[in-house]
DNA sequence: ATGACGATTTACT
DNA sequence: GTAAATCGTCATA
């Protein structure tokens, strides 16, 4: 036992972010969630993973590219209400999920969309499972085509519709693990405007985008946008 | 009840 | 580069 009271282990071990981790804006979450690693349990308890480094921060009702534009709530987006740390995952184009950590306070529909992630644990489980969700040949995905997009990480790590509302703060297969404890330094990540939103008027433009540089996992669209 | 529309991915020219 | 795939959701009637 160390001073703290929190248990020695042989390596670093990552802590699960907690409820004040998530308790702010969205575009400072966008930042903070680059080099965390988003985890899910599978059934058989074993571990998939990757390290988050792709996001784009959605900013609420005065935001044309939000789910939440104008204060809309409905029953699809009603997970973006709630407390900080919830998840919000979404089925869009008839075939996709897209996974969401909520930040802001409880009523404040602000969250950031996870858009790519670096493969680090149960990669070749992974790779099935995307494999098979998109009714490919295992042998046909590429590490980097992996993760390199919302739905695919979604494919990636079984992360469907019924996740949509569940707490990353203490759900037991689905959450987020501080594996970086500060942001990243601005010379190590780029931002861009966010991908796929050319319906946003004057929203499209603003640099709501992060990524890691250089990083060969982020989406493609990425590489004629800006290297 | 109906119709338009995606915070995407993939295959193909 | 362009276009098809595919369906839950929501606004309108």
């Amino acid at each position: 036992m160390t001073g703290n009271g929190q248990a020695r282990s042989p390596g670093p071990r990552a802590d699960r972010c907690t409820r004040r981790f998530f308790d702010t804006d969205s575009v400072s979450l966008a930042k903070r969630l680059l080099g965390q690693t988003l985890v899910r349990v599978l059934d058989d308890r074993s571990r998939v993973a990757g390290i988050i480094v792709e996001t784009e921060a959605y900013l609420g009702a005065p935001d044309r590219a939000s789910h939440a534009f104008g204060g809309r709530r409905t029953a699809r987006n009603e997970a973006m209400y709630g407390p900080p740390g919830t998840a919000y995952v979404y089925f869009t184009y008839g075939m996709h999920y897209c996974f969401n950590a909520v930040c802001g306070p409880e009523g404040v529909p602000l969250a950031v969309l996870v858009r790519a992630l670096e493969p680090v644990e149960g990669i070749e489980r992974m790779r099935r499972m995307r494999a098979e969700a998109s009714g490919r040949e295992p042998g046909s995905v590429t590490d980097s085509d992996l993760c390199s997009g919302p739905g695919k990480l979604c494919q990636a790590l079984g992360i469907g519709r019924h996740f949509t509302g569940i707490d990353l703060v203490s759900h037991p297969s689905l959450f987020i693990e501080r594996t970086r404890a500060r942001v990243l330094h601005e010379e190590q990540m780029s931002n861009t405007p966010r991908i796929g939103i050319p319906f946003a008027g004057g929203w499209v433009s603003r640099r709501l985008r992060w990524f890691m540089k250089e990083n060969p996992h982020v989406s493609r669209s990425v590489s004629r946008a800006k290297r």
